[in-house]
DNA sequence: CTTAAACTACCAAACGGTTGGTAGGGAGGT
DNA sequence: ACCTCCCTACCAACCGTTTGGTAGTTTAAG
């Protein structure tokens, strides 16, 4: 039993049950301990939340990052960014709830050291779309607010996602693209 | 003190600590109760919440309803309606909230009495969408993604709306179905 | 012999919920 | 005017359970 194989099991629990209903005892269940002999490998349910709070931003903005250090044309590096993020939430699920619905939960003491980071996120997709307006290709009157919508359609997919769907997470985002770059009106 | 006062005072209780960290002690509190006298109102936390839920519903069909009733183009009737939603949104935070981020805290015996109508909603999206397809206005290959893409942007508009922003929801709401009807791409 | 990791047993606090009771105000009869 | 009855609204006290967390002990491997 490691300290990786607890955030793992409370990573999965958090989703199913939220933080504030999901408690040591049932992290104890999953990874077949009592209650007790988790605080040998952790110091508190707070702490478990932000180790995992912090990890899944690190995946997160490290996958972001690679897609927009590469030499795209603005659409392209729009849709392939949407695609690893995407792909990213189809592939870690339970970290990626806990990262978008779960962060209020993090005591006031904590959150000033997550919130800087997460901003950091949404000022990627700002850059995209901005980095597309000033190359000509794009048009946004307020990119903050556009990011935000990419956000929201992304994140919202959290809640709906299932493996077992007719699409490929590659295949929504692409789809998600198109919505976004070309729009509903036909040309 | 009525019932109304009590649940008014829990949906903002419940948006802000979420519904399992939100205790009949607090509500009580901000009713300037004692926690037993709750319960001459109301017979559980559950009743409450699944009471805001439909209260919401109630209030959130009936106002897309309205507009899909009206005699627009697809472009117009797709503007208006999210016009509706996000003004409705910020209206009703409390409520909304509870709505959009605690209805997966109601427990399963209640839940198949909740999501039909939550279906619904998503349903109305489609509708507006296929509309357009229809009418040779719009384009989409996906519609029902293309109605979780709506949901997902103004949904997640709770997240982040503050009323002491720059912009009013329908200068949002505007940006947004300009997004979604002409897209990024430089025409 | 040491050490990490697991266990048992426990704690104070808080939880949702229930109970029995009471203050006070009408309503209606006399 | 007075008394009785009932009802709404509220409260203090408590129930059993669960919570996050702590302390001390045993186990097992090196």
């Amino acid at each position: 039993m490691s300290r990786n194989d607890i955030l793992r099991a409370a990573a999965q629990i958090f989703q199913e049950k939220g933080y504030h209903a999901a408690s040591m005892q049932d992290i104890a269940e999953a990874v077949e301990l009592k209650k007790g002999s988790l605080y040998h490998h952790v110091t508190s349910k707070q702490e478990i939340l932000l180790a995992l709070l912090d990890e899944a931003l690190d995946l997160i903005i490290e996958r972001l990052q690679a897609v927009e250090a590469k030499d795209l044309s603005p659409n392209l590096k729009l849709r392939q960014t949407m695609q690893a993020y995407l792909s990213f939430l189809a592939e870690n699920r339970s970290l990626s709830s806990v990262l978008i619905l779960e962060h209020k939960s993090l005591k006031p003491e904590f959150i000033d050291l997550h919130i800087p980071r997460r901003d950091r996120i949404e000022q990627i997709w700002r850059e995209i779309i901005e980095e597309g307006i000033s190359c000509g290709e794009f048009q946004s009157r307020e990119p903050a607010l556009t990011a935000k919508a990419l956000l929201g359609v992304l994140n919202w997919a959290i809640t709906w996602y299932r493996e077992d769907g007719a699409l490929s997470p590659d295949e929504i985002a692409d789809h998600f693209a198109d919505l976004f770059i070309q729009g509903l009106l036909i040309r």
